[in-house]
RNA sequence: CGCGGGGUGGAGCAGUCCGGUAGCUCGUUGGGCUCAUAACCCAAAGGUCGCAGGUUCAAAUCCUGCCCCCGCAA
């Protein structure tokens, strides 16, 4: 089968390395340009480029990929099907049909929950215990395509998105691959999509990084596994961020308005949330400053009785 | 030359604008209290204020250069 591969981040590349190792290897691996990114400036190449080029495989970087000359440069390939792994680019119609089979998505989530950007971000927040991958026939409406196969993973009850993120992109590399080998002999069934069930996982921005101490403890904890490393989640405490890196519900209950600072317990900075819940804070940064612990915070911050967080931080 | 923050006893910070004997919380050491628990009281040790140069009677603080750390920029 020929194929094609679009993918960019760290996500992509276990699909990828798995289609290499399986004999379906990419006749061209399309991901997006080499963006500006870390200290300085420099340009650097997305994770699925920096592999591809280290095995010998024929990249293609195009600022658009529903440009009729790039279509062209494609058809001259006469692919199969092409691989779709977070790719970062909206596919037109001229482009879902060129290859002959279509083209197959990798989703994570259990689809048609969480259809879109941030599906791994949206589970954990939502304190599922569960979510998985899926294959797809895509089609022009975002991740509603028919289903092609599937595959639950447990999420641990500590586990954080890059860790999630991780085994998802294992589990489903493997997923992907049993596609490719069903695509090929033909014995796939695609199933539609049933709307009822449909839930969205929007794009993720600076505003969900920001705590709400109205929120329960449970909440709070679990937007901060999903949230991390971005966009994270901020208080504010006398005008300033506080970033917390790590925290955790704690057992017992406070009468305290939310935000309000109860003081050191467990190694933990408590703070009072909603529906007289407590959350532990464990570790803390400042802009421009290292990571520390609640005890290191407590004692540079000179805490007083009484002292609150802003409610909801901005 | 992408933008910004920071380097002050062992830890986390204040002081820097407006130069004038280095301060807070914690830790450490010694002593006291005995249950005030974010435990308390008394005392002590511990710092070339990132490095180098400059201005000045006097520099953590002002000026110049350099090193290291951190955050943001599709």
């Amino acid at each position: 089968m020929r194929t094609l591969f679009f993918g960019t981040p760290e996500f992509a590349v276990p699909t990828l390395a798995a289609m290499v190792e399986s004999g379906f290897a990419p006749e061209r691996v399309i991901t997006q340009p080499a963006r500006p990114a870390g200290r300085g400036h420099g340009l650097r190449q997305p994770p699925v480029a920096a592999w591809a080029l280290e095995h010998g495989l024929t990249v293609m970087q195009p600022e658009k990929v529903n440009r009729r000359a790039f279509r062209a440069e494609l058809r001259e390939v006469a692919p199969d099907v092409a691989i779709v792994v977070a790719f970062g680019q909206i596919f037109k119609r001229r482009l879902l049909d060129l290859p002959r089979l279509g083209c197959v998505n990798l989703h994570a989530s259990l689809l048609p929950q969480y259809r879109g950007a941030a599906p791994i971000q949206a589970a954990i927040a939502a304190g599922d215990s569960a979510t998985g991958v899926t294959t797809m026939m895509m089609t022009q409406g975002l991740d509603s395509g028919p289903i092609l196969l599937q595959a639950e993973l447990p999420i641990g009850p500590q586990e954080t998105t890059p860790e999630l993120s991780r085994r998802l992109a294992e589990r489903g590399a493997s997923l992907m691959t049993a596609t490719l080998r069903a695509l090929e002999g033909g014995e796939l069934t695609a199933l539609q999509q049933n709307e009822d069930l449909v839930s969205y996982a929007p794009q993720l921005s600076k505003a969900d990084g920001m705590i709400d101490w109205r929120r329960t403890a449970g909440e709070t904890y679990n937007r901060l596994r999903a949230y991390t490393p971005w966009p994270g989640q901020t208080g504010e405490l006398r005008g300033k961020r506080v970033k917390v890196l790590w925290c955790r519900p704690l057992s017992g209950a406070s009468d305290e308005e939310p935000g309000t600072l109860l003081g050191l317990r467990e190694g933990c900075l408590a703070v009072a949330c909603g529906e007289g819940t407590l959350l532990g804070l464990e570790r803390f940064q400042l802009p421009g400053k290292k990571p520390v612990s609640a005890a290191d915070f407590a004692n540079g911050a000179r805490l007083t009785a009484g002292l609150r967080f802003e409610v909801e931080a901005v």
